[in-house]
DNA sequence: TTGATCGAGCGGTCTTTGCGGCTC
DNA sequence: AGAGCCGCTTTGACCGCTCGATCA
């Protein structure tokens, strides 16, 4: 298919281009570079915008050089990467120098390697007196003009990417994978929800409990206070090692809870045992890090985690946790917790930044390659090819390294590290909610810098006086699910999906996490779907929840007061500061990004700015439709409403248009008339009356849905129910329900009929036996058509054998009978019609009989008998008793 | 460094109820 | 002359979304 732009540079050749329009209406009658550039404009404006020109042709970045003073070179220069334009301009000022050439046919030669750059230029040839004139190709040859365009590969402009986009195809694989992916991560968080109440793993978590917490199992309104030392003591007991290497989670789960370390995903889950087993209310939650919803993000999406580390679906995303546990690094039990102590005590004794910087740089310097980093190894292999991610990734990696460096970690310097790591902490510290500076900053960098710390991934959620309280264990954080995100961002992770597990259900929490929804709400799948996947999972998931021994009202308000908390979390998002996050934000907006089609009703409330821009409530905008529009949507325009837009109507449209065709959506001048919703009403059609249809001026009735039906009347959508309609002599119209375009044209499409509610069982009934008849029509002509064609088969096979019996010798006489007669047999036994078995052995009976023979022995006539009448197409169709037929039209 | 802006590719939506030439 | 049949470049123009490049 033609693209736009090819038909756009196809109705635009060089000599009608807008450089050329400027340069003159005709460039091909005097060739001189005077004419084709007025006076008024110097060469080098020219030059520009050949520059452009040639720019915009893909030739873009390339050197272009015009030099008048070099020789006449050679244009054809094979495929060397340059293109070379030169223009004789001898005895001439430059602004009048001629375009000659050898030939005095074109005024310009381009030659390029690429030659679509030629082939979709409109050339010319032309006689032109300048260009044929001895003189001028004289001063041709002596001066010239050399534009040079150099596509050396080394340079910048020229590795300006191909952008490809994605097809349909592919965005609906990785859809599916997506779906796919969620799914099988579901099924997943069920299983380790579902291994979190084991009983023996929840008794030996208590028999490893200091007596001291076992009081809280019997304490009521528990506290985030009460509820530290106990996260602490499961933070400094249990490790997180790289990977498990049981196969079954639940045997995983009694092998970490054994050796005290495991994946984070098993200690996460041992936490949650361990808070069940002293009955409080938990969940299992875990962010869903599926596959990407977009094709290829995947390869190029920095965000994801599954590039950075190695196999398996949740293992996957935790990346500092897993390279923590490396043999040569540092027992996570000798850093710190990132508790709130720690965040509190780095804020009082140190910035970030003094924290970081002299580390970083120690290790900025250091050539020698930390066994730990494999990855960065591999990384520092290919660091020409590396993306920009890969070099953030790296940096983050090597400052969370350094930040906390121990003798063992050592890494090497790269280029990428000339980037100070200082701007990196302002970017994450800007990322953050300002409202919680000074808390989350320290929050990230120690998160940034402890070693302890990744993207947080599992953690569980405890019910703490009628909130669910965020609980991570790994990294011994409690009530901090406004940090979240944040981590998740510093670990160049995503936070797309958060589900929270219980009792085999599950619900998604992610707006308890997330503050900025409108990053995510486009890396999300369709949500019709994923409420409806999890519908019945939060079913599970709250009936489980609520506690044995709660009442119905209870449980129905815990329910409800999470829903509203989320709910109300997502309605009260801050104002995005960049303009574009207006653009599909699902909450605000701001005019400037409103298509054509949407308007601002009422305008206002104004709910703050962004730069300079009044930010409106998005439930203020409005679609627009036109009238016909509205009214295929069963509404019609109020009396005396006045368009709220006027839009043009493109060129090509208008011509269509010009004559007399207005109304109240296109009006005289070509413009579109559009109304707002609350500018219509229900449609409003006459009533049928008297066994009458109202039809349109078309003499039908446009069904665009049941609401355009006029009152009174139903529409049947039968195929060939007019028939019956007008056998039975009921007033219909013809139900158009569509347009198919066909050959550049649009064809109303047909679909039954609309009559009178009154006659719709008559007519109904009616149809009914119409089509039985005529089924059993089809059926007997089937028959009819099957019987023929065995005559004529067995007719051939007489006519054959009779033909072997006259001219073949003997010995072959019987063999091809017997061939025959096997392929006929075959041919019975493969035959799936409905022809009668009787039938047949009739006509093999016939044959052995000789009888056909017979017929054929004669001159025999054929001699029709009247057959079944095609009562469509008028058609008799008559036999033959030797199997031939013929169509006979009736009149 | 970051946001704004622009250009380009791609997919989706909207359009919307024939007509001119030929034969009989 | 007029009725009727047949076969037409594939619709394609336009808009919105997205992404990369560039610029301030």
């Amino acid at each position: 298919m033609k693209t736009r732009n090819q038909a756009k540079r196809k109705r635009q050749p060089y000599g009608q281009d807008d450089t050329n329009k400027e340069a003159g209406d005709d460039p091909k009658a005097n060739g001189t570079l005077a004419n084709i550039t007025p006076q008024k404009n110097t060469p080098q404006k020219g030059i520009n915008k050949f520059q452009k020109r040639v720019a915009s042709r893909g030739l873009k970045g390339k050197d272009i050089n015009f030099d008048s003073a070099s020789k006449l070179e050679s244009l054809s220069k094979g495929k060397e990467k340059q293109v070379k334009v030169n223009i004789g301009s001898q005895n001439i000022p430059n602004t009048k120098a001629p375009l000659n050439t050898d030939d005095g046919k074109s005024s310009m030669q381009v030659k390029s390697e690429s030659e679509d750059v030629m082939a979709d230029s409109d050339w010319e040839d032309g006689p032109n007196s300048n260009l044929n004139s001895e003189i001028d190709h004289q001063n041709h040859i002596n001066n010239n003009i050399s534009i040079e365009i150099d596509a050396s590969p080394g340079d910048n402009t020229a590795k300006r990417k191909p952008v490809r986009r994605a097809s349909a195809e592919e965005k609906e694989v990785a859809e599916l994978v997506h779906r796919t992916h969620l799914l099988c991560l579901l099924a997943r968080g069920r299983v380790i929800d579902s291994a979190c109440n084991d009983p023996l793993i929840q008794a030996s978590l208590l028999s490893l409990l200091p007596t001291k917490f076992l009081k809280l199992s019997e304490a009521t309104n528990l506290t985030v206070d009460a509820l530290t030392p106990l996260v602490n003591w499961f933070h400094s007991n249990f490790r997180v090692r790289s990977s498990s290497s049981e196969r079954s989670f639940h045997s995983a789960l009694a092998t970490a809870l054994g050796t005290q370390e495991g994946t984070p995903e098993e200690v996460a889950a041992l936490s949650v045992a361990m808070f069940r087993s002293l009955n409080l209310l938990t969940r299992f939650v875990s962010i869903l890090d599926a596959a990407s919803l977009k094709p290829d993000a995947d390869k190029s999406d920095d965000m994801s985690p599954r590039r950075k580390t190695g196999t398996g679906v949740f293992q996957s995303s935790t990346i500092m946790v897993t390279r923590s546990t490396k043999p040569s690094t540092s027992s996570n039990k000798q850093s710190p917790p990132l508790d709130v102590d720690n965040i509190a005590s780095i804020q009082n004794n140190q910035t970030p930044e003094t924290s970081i910087k002299p580390s970083f740089q120690s290790q900025s310097q250091s050539q020698t390659i930390s066994p730990v980093d494999d990855q960065s190894n591999e990384r520092r292999v290919d660091l020409g090819s590396k993306r920009k991610g890969d070099l953030e990734f790296e940096m983050q990696m090597q400052m969370a390294l350094s930040a906390t460096a121990t003798k063992t970690s050592e890494i090497s310097n790269t280029d990428s590290l000339n980037i100070s790591p200082l701007k990196k902490l302002k970017k994450i510290r800007c990322e953050e909610d300002p409202s919680s500076s000074s808390s989350s900053l320290s929050s990230i960098s120690t998160a940034i810098g402890s070693r302890k710390v990744g993207a947080p991934l599992y953690w569980a959620e405890v019910y703490l006086n009628g909130k669910w309280v965020h609980v991570d264990t790994i990294n011994a954080t409690i009530d901090g699910e406004n940090k979240v995100e944040a981590l998740v961002t510093a670990c160049k992770s995503s936070l797309r999906y958060v589900v929270a597990f219980n009792g085999q259900g599950a619900k998604d929490v992610t707006r308890r996490y997330c503050a900025k929804w409108y990053k995510i709400a486009s890396h999300r799948v369709n949500s019709t779907w994923w409420d409806a996947v999890l519908a019945p999972l939060k079913d599970l998931e709250s009936k489980t929840t609520q506690g044995i021994g709660l009442s119905d009202n209870l449980r129905n308000e815990r329910a409800s007061l999470e829903d509203m908390e989320l709910e109300t979390k997502a309605l009260t998002e801050p104002l995005p500061t960049n303009q574009q996050a207006y653009r599909s934000h699902h909450l605000y907006a701001i005019e400037r990004w409103l298509t054509k089609y949407q308007i601002l009703h009422p305008k206002g409330p104004i709910l703050g700015f962004c730069s300079g821009h009044p930010v409106y409530p998005r439930a203020s905008v409005q679609i627009l439709h036109t009238k016909e529009k509205w009214l295929r949507e069963g509404l019609q325009l109020k009396v005396n409403e006045l368009p709220v837009k006027v839009l043009k109507r493109s060129v090509k449209v208008n011509k269509g248009k010009v004559t007399d065709d207005e109304d109240d959506c296109v009006g005289p001048t070509g413009t579109i008339h559009l109304y707002g919703k609350w500018q219509t009403e229900p449609l409003c059609l006459p009533h049928a009356q008297n066994g009458i249809v109202p039809k349109n001026e078309r003499g039908q009735v446009d069904v665009w849905s049941e609401k355009c039906l006029p009152p009174g009347t139903v529409h049947l959508g039968f195929p060939r129910i007019f028939n019956v309609a007008k056998r039975l002599n009921v007033d219909y119209a013809p139900a158009m329900v569509g347009f198919e375009f066909k050959n550049g044209r649009s064809y109303p499409l047909y679909n039954g009929i609309v009559v009178c509610s009154e006659f719709k069982d008559m007519i109904l009934d009616a149809y009914g036996e119409e089509e039985e008849r005529r089924g059993e029509e089809e059926r007997r002509k089937n028959e009819a058509k099957a019987l023929s064609r065995w005559y004529q088969l067995l007719s051939s096979i007489v006519t054959r054998q009779r033909l072997n019996n006259r001219y073949a010798k003997p010995e072959e006489v019987s063999s091809c009978h017997k061939n025959d007669v096997d392929k006929t047999n075959d041919s019975f036994d493969h035959c799936s019609t409905s022809v009668n078995t009787q039938d047949v052995q009739k006509l093999i009976s016939l044959q052995e009989n000789d009888d056909v023979a017979q017929m054929f022995e004669d001159d025999h006539e054929h001699v029709f008998v009247n057959g079944s009448l095609d009562v469509e197409n008028s058609v008799r169709k008559k036999s033959c008793r030797c199997g031939f037929s013929i169509e006979v039209e009736e009149m």
